[in-house]
DNA sequence: CGGAAATATTACTAAAATATTACAGAGGGG
DNA sequence: CCCCTCTGTAATATTTTAGTAATATTTCCG
């Protein structure tokens, strides 16, 4: 089930959000002020989170901003009767996903949710071929002719943005940045060990290969197959 | 270069966003009708289109429907001043991606397109033909009658300049500048053995030329095929 | 035609980047 | 409390890159 998290201090147009929301079949946590709000946050790891801005203590943009230090994945909608230029912007440049203008239909919502969650979904999509290899990272698993086998954590996330880019090119600092959360590991080896494992464990699909770029990055890419 | 189709009636505001897209980077088309719009989809195939609704003739939704039959992938973001709340809904329903209302910010426009294209891991189109040469600058790679090469970060950056300039000469300086950034390479022959090197892996193709302009830079020249 | 400057060509090599393997501390589950 | 997995680090091996130097060739211009 989809969780989201609404905060808001409106607490009586927020009930009637909350609610139908709720019959859309979404799972709703509701906080009255920021503080709550992280809390909740904490608590119930949503993949949505719909901020009021103005609020008492703690504002919208303050909250976005403390979930984004450790947070850059779960989707932020601002939701605000504030008009201005610089605070439309503002929400982008805190890097909310999407500023919703009040007054709004509820289910002018709900359409844009369900469109950038479908758009979502696509990355996570658990499933996926790898040439001849199933991989279902959800499970963290690898399966190449009735074998499976599990990978790390860190080699997961490693692989899972690989096959997000399958055939393209992905930056050593962007995979570092996104699965370390810290530059600092750039003069590491540990993501050389991990692609160094990844590939051992991919090799016995001789379809598969993942490439160094040098100074670069690296490529997932599918062989066409010699059978 | 990440490529926008701009559909819309009103031509002197269009040509004010074109400007402006302009300026961020997008290569951008405009059709001031329906027809046309489909038109230019059709050979520029964009990875994201703006389309009025309010326009004479095909409108907005009819268009988006009739893109929608074939292609499920490309962005639709409507644009309009009508408000009403079918109208928002209706532009969902047709499988448009987003609804923005006119008037709008321009900067406000670039960052949801920032959003969207990024949450998507659209990038720039990075595939080039140099003559019969398949060159790809994100792989680093060019095949020629199926064989690829892959060359060096150097030589990559120096063919991607001169690749944007094909038939036009690019200064020595302004690739010392902008590739080693620093001019104290002025007095090296670093660019010219790179060049030498870009030529050998370049030769197989005879329709490829890199002429050397005494004293002023190199051109990247097509020839026309002997076969 | 001649000489100087610019460019081409080739080989060499230091340094940097990456691969590979082993190991140890942290932390979790039983 | 023990065993096991994970993951970073370190030590070492290997590969790649890209500047430089040595030399050859071309271009320019009087």
């Amino acid at each position: 089930m989809i969780k989201i998290l609404l905060v808001d201090d409106d607490v009586a147009n927020s009930m009637f959000l909350k609610q139908y929301l709720e019959t859309e079949g979404f799972e709703v946590a509701y906080a009255k002020d920021g503080n709550a709000g992280y809390g909740l946050y904490r608590s119930m790891q949503p993949q949505l989170i719909l901020l009021d801005v103005n609020m008492p203590g703690m504002n919208g943009f303050e909250l976005a901003q403390l979930i984004r230090e450790t947070d850059s994945d779960v989707l932020i909608f601002f939701l605000t009767d504030r008009t201005g230029k610089e605070d439309r912007l503002k929400g982008f440049i805190i890097k909310g996903n999407d500023y919703i203008p009040k007054p709004f239909y509820p289910e002018e919502l709900v359409a844009k949710i369900k469109e950038r969650l479908s758009d979502r979904q696509i990355m996570e999509e658990t499933v996926a071929m790898i040439g001849d290899t199933r991989y279902d990272s959800n499970l963290s698993s690898l399966t190449f002719e009735e074998v499976s086998v599990t990978i790390s954590e860190r080699q997961n996330e490693i692989l899972k943005i690989l096959v997000g880019q399958i055939g393209r090119m992905v930056a050593r600092d962007y995979i570092l940045e996104t699965v370390w959360g810290d530059v600092s590991y750039r003069n590491s080896l540990a993501l050389n060990v991990q692609i160094n494992y990844l590939r051992k464990i991919l090799s016995p699909d001789s379809s598969v290969v993942i490439d160094t770029l040098h100074k670069r990055g690296y490529v997932l890419r599918i062989k066409a197959n010699p059978g």
